[in-house]
Formats: structure tokens, sequence, C-alpha cells
DNA sequence: GTCTATATGACGATAGAC
DNA sequence: GTCTATCGTCATATAGAC
């Protein structure tokens, strides 16, 4: 118990690489076999180690399946980061929207394993764990909020209800990526038939959507005060 | 060879009969322990025999699949055809294409197991045989050809592409399906947070597809003739 | 068409030696 | 942390008797 001969981090960084290369094998495998064809024999043969070997890093399937699903969304959280730091300081609504929304569905049809596991729920016996799922929330809610802080900004119209705002723009990406991945699975974002309409499906919803006025309403103070200054 | 004791069409209507239940109890199946988690084993232990009868009637266990495949988009071809008469008839675009996506929405999620069959591909090594896409295909071009009905008929702008007006129709559609059975499976249609929104969205689509008359283009001989007479 | 019996194999998971 | 060995379960599918 006392000086060990090699430092825990170190052990702990091994153990952790460990766990990545495993996570990246499952995602090749679920790629080739299907999702719900994933197998912990199939990784730890891919590995060049035992499947018992397997279970002193997961301590079950549905585990792996869990740290799956939190990394794909961690990982579409991170492709998203720059696009919300761009939402909350631009003026171009239609190239913002646009930008978003490709973002968000070159991610998903690109890593289509992933996002059968995130979206759809092709496994029997699995569901998220709280822990894995927060991190499915934490995007959801990223771009809830980006959307309305447009919403509170004047870009997008004051008088529509901002959980539907919200709820449409999921449905047209969502859509996009469905129809994309379940009728040509094996086409390019760029080159994808539905992939290739979501920036015209983005202005139908931009064109809805915008605020009346032409102008874009500043962020800093305006003439029009006294009202609508008054949230955190 | 000569003089059978029973008619063959009355052992054909039983047999018939044996593989209609033998679906309907795989569709239970499907429903309860998710699409990819079907067995035959189960489904005969449903019906009271032993999983080696159900061969009699199913070449393989991708053969039930695919007998599911198809009679899922015939039920839906059916639950849509009162749906293609009117669009083929009427005059009242809203209307018409609300209750169209309306048909087709509920269905699928009135039949979630179906819709996740169907729609996307959950079930490894399993794909749709040529017969079985062919009820489909069926479906979507009855579909797409109703669309292009409403375009040539002036109820649609006939400046749009008439394959981009379809596919954005399935994307919103699919949209809505894909994210209430996904994320909130357990409500009803009329109560689903998603298909509620159902209708502004067909609204927004029809807001931007919609020909800028304000009228109607009668079904009838017009005025304006000698154009526009030519199809069969 | 139904059954029993069985071939054949994969899978997830655990025990325990090294 | 890795291995060998193995348990137990379930699956699809076939052979052949009745």
């Amino acid at each position: 118990m006392v000086a060990e001969p090699t430092f825990p981090d170190r052990r702990q960084r091994r153990r952790q690489e460990t766990i990545e290369e495993a996570l990246d094998v499952a995602v090749d495998v679920m790629a080739e076999q299907g999702v719900a064809g994933l197998s912990v024999g199939e990784v730890a043969r891919r590995m060049g180690i035992r499947p018992p070997s397997l279970y002193v890093y997961f301590a079950s399937k549905n585990a792996l399946y869990d740290a799956l699903f939190a990394r794909g969304w961690r990982l579409v959280g991170a492709a998203m980061a720059p696009v919300y730091d761009r939402l909350d300081a631009g003026d171009d609504l239609a190239a913002m929207l646009r930008e978003a929304s490709i973002a968000f569905a070159r991610w998903a049809v690109e890593h289509p394993a992933y996002s059968q596991l995130m979206f759809w729920r092709p496994v029997p016996g699995y569901t998220p764990s709280a822990e894995a799922y927060a991190d499915a929330i934490d995007v959801v809610e990223r771009s809830a909020a980006a959307l309305a802080a447009l919403q509170r900004r004047g870009l997008l119209r004051a008088d529509a209800d901002t959980d539907a705002i919200f709820r449409d723009w999921t449905v047209l990406i969502s859509g996009v990526v469905s129809q994309q991945l379940a009728n040509e699975p094996g086409a390019s974002f760029d080159e994808g038939r539905f992939t290739s309409s979501l920036p015209r499906l983005v202005d139908m919803f931009r064109t809805h959507y915008a605020a009346p006025t032409t102008q874009a309403a500043p962020t800093r103070r305006t003439p029009r005060r006294g009202r609508d200054e008054h949230q955190s």
C-alpha cells in the first residue's frame, strides 16, 4: 500500500485508453453488423483480447451501449460548440440557421452507428441510464437555449411559442437525418438526396419564424427601451 | 391426386389464417421486446405450438420479418386510400394536406412496431426482399403522385420542383413520426408533443408551396384552356 | 401439419489461476 | 489485467416419426 511502483494516474490513463479503443471498435462493429448486432465477443476479438477481459472495463454489454450513447452525445455537443458561439453573436439569421442545421445533420449522417443508437432505440433491453441521458439533455438544452436567445434578440418572431419553434426545428433536422439514414444509407452528407434538401427546409423554417422586421434588432441597448429589458 | 377429400382452397384458407395469426402475434412480440427482439420461439410459444411448426409457414426468421414489412406497407396503404381519393377531388389544400399528414402519422404512431421495422432498419441481417419492397414503393409512389397531381391542378406552385416538394413532405412527416416514437414512445397520437405539432408544420409547408393565386384552380374545364389538358 | 429430438452455434457472464 | 475454462441460456433451423 505504501510506495507504489507506478503512478495511479498513469494506470488510469492506460485504462482510459483501453476503454476508448474498445468504444472505437464497438462503433465499427455497429456500423457493420447493425447497432443491435454489437457483441462483446466481436469487440474483444478485434482488439486481440478475450471476451472476459472486456468485463474489466465494462460491467455488462448494456454498460458498453451506455458508454457509446454518452460518448455520442458528447461528440455531437463538441461538434456543435463553435456553432453555438456564432449563434449567440451573429446577426445573419439565415446563415446561422443554415450552419447550425448542417453541423448537426452532418455529424449525424457521418456517424450513422452513433445516430441510430442515440436517436432511435434499436437495442432490445437497453435504455440509457440517467447519467448517459444527462449528456443528451445537455445538447438538447443548449440547442433550445440558442434558439430561445435568437428569439429574445428579436431575430425570431416574438409572437411564436418558444417551445414550438424548437420542436419544429428538431422535427426538420431529425426528419432529414432519419430519411437520409434509412433510405440512402451509403450516401455522403454532401451528396445525399435528403441532406441536400436541408437548406431549402431550413429556409422554409426561417421564412415562417423570422421576425417581421427586416432589420435585425441590435444586441445593445436600443432606442425603444423600457420594455423587454428584464431578463437574466 | 384424384378426388381430394377437402377443397384445396379451404386448406389454403386455413393456412392463411395461421399465417395471419402468427403475424399478429409477432407484432405483439416486437412491441414488447423491441423489433430486433422478435424470436420464432416466442411467437410459437404464444400461439401454443412448437417452434418447428412455424417453419411450415415461414422459411426463416427473415421471411417472417419480410411478411411483416410487406403487411405493414399494405396496411398503411389501405389506411391512406380514402385520403388519396379526396386529394384527387378536393379543393381545400390546407384541409387535404392536414388530413393526409394525419392519416399517415397517426397510423405510424399507432403501429410503432411496424413503423420501426418499415422506416428504420433495426434488425441486423435483415433487408427487405424485392417483393416486400414493392409494397413500400406502391405507397410512396401513390403519395408522390397525389402531390404531383395537386401541383398539376394548380394548388401547389408550378415553379417548385415536384420531387423537392415530395421530399420535403416526407421529411416533415417522418420527422414528426421519428421524434414522437423515439422521445415519447408511450403517448397517443392525439396527445403526443410532436404529433401535436403536425398541423403547424404542415401549415408551414403549405404556406411555402401553395400556389400564389388565392383562388384554387377548378378541376373542370375552365376559361383558360388549350394548355394543361394533355395528361392521361 | 404437428410433434419430439437434436444439431449447431452464439451469446453474456462468472470463477479462479497466473 | 489477462487468461482458460465453463456455465447457462437462448436462438435458428433440420430430421424424421406420427
